[in-house]
DNA sequence: GTGGCAATATTGTCCGACAAGTAGACAACT
DNA sequence: AGTTGTCTACTTGTCGGACAATATTGCCAC
């Protein structure tokens, strides 16, 4: 099937698309992606398939050793922890800042709301203004390093959902609750309180999804593309490596 | 025991290499790096060096726009300030965790002590375990991506030296008593006197690199591509230290 | 001098080719 | 059997050349 792009350049179109394909779930964790594979189906050359290829692997988003085909990254628990943590240790701080200087800002106030609004309106589907409650705090400090440093982890983290596709879900009123609560500290200028709702939060979130991952080892799906019938896939792990 | 064997392809040989020759200063900031040059160069095909250049560019060594050739990347004073501050966000809440813990790792314990061999011994060569020291914090929680993110920081403030190619010193002296203060605090479970600590040891080093990259215009020298007569300053015997 | 045009340099993309590495299957050998 | 070797099919890594699109430079006319 022969997918469009706008051109802007041809290896940013295509490096563009396949990273939505992932976070939609349409590329699932563990998917191969072949350099032919993806130049016939875009119909461009190897070259600025293997271009992109690469890009998406240095994002982290795919996954590929020496000489084997590259895959979308799988997400295990580790990972989860780990990126909750390290979300946990950079907004903290900025969290004492804002409180120091008694500033809230007000796309994560706004966003907060959106929240308790598609709430209200019956739907679940809160994970973007959930992460734009966040990021409106780390982003108000102006720090181009802190807010890619964010960034890159909230990526993951829609990684995560397009990976456990909607299962799992955390209750948006207490989320909004924590917010803002979240929120009044840091108007009241509690730095200590606001890191320690924050890592409350954040560890909770954190706890839900590690174990949704690792506890249901899930439907074992199959990886359409290319698979020869009842293929017991990956079981390597082991990089070039020699006992 | 399972043993790693690495081997290189020629992109990622060329693509160390380079960054190599960016860290030293020998390809200084601001210096042009086209895709034949760098083929020729190395002898190898332009693909090759266009995928070098690519890592480079996606690792912000390089900067490159639309359809112009690559520069080595030029950090000025607006990037230290967020250099350090994303620093010190990152390594207050690690610092808190650990005082948290009343755990010192030993591995930042050691650095500072090689710190202050060196002073003693008259060398102003302090930039590598002075990193140490504070990746040897970082590293101690345990989080890939925490470190990762925090490695980034310290490359880049490794590319900050090397533009600045050792005038101003900041005293070793004072970043080892600075450093073994931290330490007491986090032995004695005082998380914020340690956070307060590093906030001040690193805005120090920051306020001082600023000034030395802003204040001085600096002799806005040509970029000579390979060799041209005129020396590079270096002289090895002057205080060639920030931090 | 300055605007505009032509020559040049450099990038973006394509193609085709081939060596080298990986993986699975199957035969051979001890 | 189980290990080892070989074959084949697939894929990646690298090469070299080619060409259009774009950026840079230098020159010319005004």
């Amino acid at each position: 099937m022969v997918r469009h792009i706008v051109v802007t350049s041809v290896v940013d179109a295509i490096t563009e698309d396949l990273r939505e394909q992932v976070v939609n779930g349409e590329l699932p964790p563990g998917s191969p992606l072949t350099e032919l594979d993806v130049s016939t189906r875009y119909e461009v050359a190897r070259s600025s398939a293997r271009a992109a290829i690469e890009r998406l692997t240095s994002e982290k988003v795919l996954v590929r050793r020496n000489h084997k085909t590259a895959r979308v990254v799988e997400l295990g628990p580790d990972d989860v922890r780990d990126i909750y943590n390290t979300r946990i240790y950079l907004e903290s701080e900025v969290l004492r800042r804002l409180a120091g200087l008694r500033r809230v800002p007000v796309s994560s106030r706004t966003a907060n709301s959106e929240i308790a609004e598609l709430w209200r309106g019956g739907s679940y589907q809160i994970v973007d203004p959930d992460m734009r409650f966040h990021t409106g705090l780390i982003d108000s400090v102006d720090s181009a390093r802190t807010s890619a440093a964010y960034h890159s982890l909230a990526f993951e983290v829609k990684l995560c959902m397009a990976q456990l596709q909607g299962r799992q879900a955390l209750s948006p009123q207490i989320i909004v609750a924590e917010h803002a609560r979240i929120l009044e500290l840091i108007e009241l200028g509690d730095a200590d309180g606001a890191a320690a709702m924050l890592d409350e939060h954040l560890s909770r979130a954190r706890e839900l999804l590690v174990g949704s991952l690792g506890g249901t080892p899930g439907p074992e799906a199959e990886w359409p593309s290319s698979a020869a019938p009842g293929a017991p896939i990956r079981q390597d792990a082991a990089p070039a490596v020699i006992e």
